[in-house]
RNA sequence: GGGCGAUUAGCUCAGGGGUAGAGCGCCACGUUGACAUCGUGGAGGUCGGUGGUUCGAAACCACCAUCGCCCACCA
């Protein structure tokens, strides 16, 4: 083995044996586990948020594997409708085509050219990342199959008037040209002003006062409305306005909406753009006047020399023309939610127009009760109050997309306008009885992508044919997602899972964090402060990271300080840390926050914590090898070290498994780094060599040694192997032979059998013990500044029976560990040369001066412990001395409370005692 | 306007009614036969504030402050 851990050299060749061998597809017993992944674009690339995801799932699956159950990660990808098209349209951009040159047919060829040439990337990176998907069963949202449970899914919806069409107001990107759901609107504070119009009453010298932020959508406008009780304006209620510019007269209203106190306290009402004067607009049955094209410019049904203006040229010109006319009262700055398309961008236009929309709420109930009743259970739990917030206000789902790149909708229309919904144009006209003479027309449209997505659970597992997949795996057991998809997608998956499978999709949405960067910010390309999960699994030079980073910006001015930004934080790059170090810390930092900072201290933590096993492995296989000659493996290591690191493992264990049943993946990382550092390698390795390099030690006491070195090493990495699948096969090809333990890859092997030892107490008891001794001499050691070279000669001052026994059995350890010379027993009664002293119960640990050891320092030290164990002794006396803490604390509590008191007086006596000797020496 | 989360060591974060934890960073010493991607020792916190519950609160409850996120129709 190599002396250090070189990731490069262990990682893909491991995946691709594994993929080779079939080794991800399900092949265990009664039980089964499965999660479906969530389809990352098929034309994207690994982000950080995969990396996590996809380390969490892995994890999960590895695991499940190994303790025996029938396990499928489910892979699939998604045709993602705006995002590819977007792709794909900006290439055509490029090349100085549009869309339209090309034809709907031709583009949607492109596409699938443009999944060809890229789709294959994502799932490279997946394999780096070590995911051990089913690559057998990969499917994409826009397979035969797939595509025909989406249309049964949507046939079944429309014939039970779950699936409506109807003009309605949409959110409209005039950019990108489609409806969006509410979900793909986001709303962002913006400042802008609140113009404030003067129109004048119809036959009257009076005029209304109305106040918008939208001024151009005034020549839409069919009503001004106010509240009912405002008694300013009472007497014009009924009355007409003449509208300013376009000469119409509009009626003004009393509605409730109106808020008295907000501006003028009259609205301008505009049904046809604006989602609130819509609904009033249907309550005073108001015309609606359309007043934009589908590029919200202004519309020919407007004035003449407004026609073909921009909305925001629009409103300039309107704004100029009513300072002229004196129509402006007045001009304030507001702030305002702005609805921009997520996508694009672009500023939402609410636009009439027809769209397909799903009956949402008698879908939602049955969801809200499969979380209300425990059929689902959110993790963390506080996700589904988000969860029934939101399902509880939902609204009906546009789902058409004026898009070319999806599913498209399967109705179709004659020239009556008449709908006719089925599989095919065929299937219509016989399920019809539609004569081949009578011309019909498909819809344009495509599905929003997350409608496919709803069916992901089950569509990938065959629905609607019943497979075995199906009874095997549905409903899932668990979903691994970010909070931000709650609503996209996670509960439309329970809507549909339960309505079109007949149960719920999964049985727990593990919801996870985000990914930030390590300042806490979202990382984004356009912030420069992206890191691809591959860079910090196979290293980058600073050239190339400033160049990744700078390169396609969407505003190349950002450049600059992009490429300083980089060089500062990454004067070297970026080196190579490997994928078991990235999956570590991803685990690590899996906590129930909602933000997670990935800090680069901590890949570089785990990457060393890697090269600890790696090490630490080489020890046990360069010491272990007469194991390999022996002909029983049935040894048994009844030492107490033995023991003892065995019932560590075996509360490790238990520990890592009780955490990922709680999805804490850093917790039982935790547990392993721990164990392996902080007990396996620290402690254990060490007392092995005790007995390893001892002449005197039977070769019976060395083979167990061995066995147990090379055992719990085996099982550790079992252990270990969902969360590091490489460098712990890479170990355990070794180290299994070893241990006795037959196979061909870890893969093969079962999680340990958790057993606790009869006598596990006492080893503990006695490790305890010889720590405390080991400790209290390094400290010594440390804190009077005497090599760990130089070995020692102890003196062991009123030793109990019990101190003089433990030291018996563990004398060749403790030497070895303390670094020892000669450990000699003293009576209290005997003359002790002056020492520096470590206390261990009764008995005094004497490490002589002579000419090592400051005495003044000495005094310092132990003033020092004598001062924080009073300071403790009155804090527990304090306690013990208050009668309602005796009287009402639980018994146990209390005892531990005098013992511990007990013990402080002990030290304290001890201390002093010592304390004064050493003065009286300096006297002397 | 509602809701949710966070606030613990210099930094990143765990924990949880019974004497404050880890990693990184820092200081000192060290090439001891796995590992300097290391070892040993050490320094460092009145757990955001104020009240309350309790024998006991950093932890539970209430309120407040600061930061962040989500939802919502104030033009």
């Amino acid at each position: 083995m190599d002396k250090t851990y070189q990731p490069q050299n262990i990682e893909q060749k491991h995946y691709e044996r594994w993929e080779r061998e079939g080794r991800f597809k399900p092949a265990g017993g009664e039980a089964s586990f499965c999660i479906v992944i969530p389809p990352p674009n098929v034309t994207g690339t690994l982000h950080m948020g995969h990396a996590f995801q996809d380390t969490i799932m892995d994890t999960l699956t590895r695991y499940h594997r190994l303790r025996g159950d029938n396990t499928l990660w489910q892979h699939g990808t998604d045709h993602a409708g705006i995002a590819t098209q977007m792709v794909v349209e900006r290439q055509l951009n490029a090349e100085g085509l549009s869309k339209h040159d090309l034809g709907r047919d031709a583009f949607i060829e492109r596409v699938w050219d443009w999944k060809a040439s890229s789709g294959g990337r994502i799932n490279g990176q997946l394999r780096r990342m070590g995911a051990s998907v089913d690559w057998s069963r990969e499917r994409f949202t826009m397979d035969d199959g797939l595509s025909a449970a989406v249309q049964d899914v949507f046939i079944q919806l429309f014939e039970e008037d779950l699936i409506y069409r109807g003009k309605r107001l949409v959110n409209w990107d005039p950019v990108l040209h489609t409806a969006l759901s509410d979900l793909e609107v986001l709303s962002e504070d913006e400042q802008g002003s609140l113009w404030h119009f003067r129109y004048p009453i119809e036959g009257s010298d009076e005029s209304v006062t109305v106040a918008t932020t939208r001024p151009e959508t005034m020549l839409g406008d069919t009503a001004v409305a106010l509240h009912p009780d405002d008694e300013r304006y009472q007497h014009l209620v009924g009355q007409h306005v003449r509208l300013p510019l376009v000469d119409r007269l509009i009626p003004v209203i009393a509605d409730d909406y109106v808020d008295p106190d907000f501006g003028t306290g009259c609205v301008k009402i505009t049904p046809a753009h604006d989602f609130n004067d819509y609904e009033m607009g249907q309550r005073h049955n108001l015309p609606m006047i359309n007043v934009f094209t589908d590029d919200a410019a202004i519309n020919d049904d407007m004035p003449e020399d407004y026609r073909g203006l921009d909305r925001f040229d629009a409103r300039k010109k309107l704004l100029a023309e009513f300072e002229t006319l004196g129509v402006l009262e007045r001009t304030e700055p507001h702030s305002l939610k702005v609805p921009r398309g997520d996508r694009s961008g672009a500023v939402v236009e609410p636009y009439l127009t027809d769209q397909w929309y799903v009956k949402i709420a008698p879908l939602a109930e049955p969801a809200i009760a499969a979380v209300e009743n425990g059929d689902i259970k959110f993790v963390p739990e506080n996700w589904s109050k988000t969860y029934f917030d939101w399902m509880h206000n939902i609204q009906d789902w546009c789902i058409s997309r004026q898009l070319w790149w999806g599913h498209r909708i399967p109705a179709w229309y004659d020239d009556n306008g008449n709908v006719y919904v089925g599989k095919t144009e065929q299937d219509v006209r016989s399920k019809h009885g539609i004569a081949d003479a009578v011309a019909l027309r498909q819809d344009d449209d495509v599905l929003d992508t997350w409608f496919s997505s709803a069916l992901w659970p089950f569509s990938t597992l065959g629905w609607p044919e019943k497979t075995p997949q199906m009874s095997d795996f549905y409903p899932t057991s668990v979903l691994v997602t970010g909070f931000d998809i709650i609503f996209f997608w996670v509960a439309r998956m329970i809507m549909f899972g339960l309505k079109f499978a007949g149960d719920v999709p999964f049985r727990e949405v593990y919801i996870h964090g985000l990914i930030r960067d390590q300042d806490g910010q979202k990382m984004s390309k356009s912030k420069g402060n992206v890191l691809d999960p591959i860079d910090l699994i196979d290293g980058i030079d600073l050239e190339a990271l400033v160049s990744k980073r700078t390169a396609g910006l969407m505003q190349p001015h950002l450049a600059p300080r992009i490429e300083k930004a980089t060089r500062r934080q990454f004067p070297d790059g970026i080196p190579e840390f490997g994928t078991d170090a990235l999956r570590f810390t991803f685990a690590s930092l899996a906590t129930t926050g909602r933000d997670i900072r990935f800090d680069l201290g901590r890949i570089e933590g785990y990457r060393n914590f890697c090269n600890k096993l790696w090490n630490a492995s080489r020890f046990v296989l360069s010491t272990t090898e007469p194991l390999l000659s022996t002909t029983s493996h049935t040894i048994v290591d009844d030492s107490f070290a033995g023991r003892w690191i065995r019932s560590r493992f075996t509360h490790m264990t238990e520990q890592v498994q009780r955490q990922l049943a709680r999805y804490r993946l850093d917790l039982a990382a935790q547990a392993i780094y721990e164990f392996t550092w902080h007990e396996y390698c620290d402690w254990y390795l060490e007392l092995s060599k005790a007995t390893l390099y001892d002449d005197d030690a039977s070769s019976d006491a060395k083979l167990a040694t061995m066995h147990t070195l090379a055992a719990t090493l085996e099982g550790l990495l079992r252990v270990l192997h969902p969360f590091m699948p490489y460098i712990t096969e890479e170990i355990w090809q070794r180290v299994a032979p070893v241990a006795g333990v037959s196979g061909t890859s870890i893969c093969d092997t079962r999680w340990p059998v958790v057993a606790t030892d009869s006598s596990v107490a006492e080893a503990d008891h006695n490790m305890a013990w010889l720590q405390t001794f080991v400790l209290g001499i390094r400290q010594i050691r440390g804190e009077m500044d005497i090599a760990p070279g130089k070995r020692l000669d102890v003196l062991l001052v009123d030793a109990t029976k019990d101190d003089r026994a433990r030291y018996a059995d563990n004398a060749r350890l403790i030497e070895k560990l303390a670094n020892l010379n000669s450990v000699t027993f003293v009576d209290g009664s005997d003359e002790e040369p002056p020492s520096a002293t470590a206390m261990h119960g009764e008995m005094k640990i004497c490490v002589p001066m002579a000419g090592l050891i400051d005495i003044d320092k000495e005094i310092d030290r132990l003033s020092k412990q004598l001062s924080k164990s009073e300071t403790d002794l009155a804090r527990t006396e304090g306690k013990l001395g208050n009668p309602s803490f005796v009287e009402r604390a639980p018994e146990a509590v209390v005892a531990t409370e005098k013992q511990r008191a007990e013990e402080h007086r002990q030290q304290i006596a001890l201390l002093r005692e010592q304390i004064q000797s050493l003065r009286d020496i300096d006297a002397a």
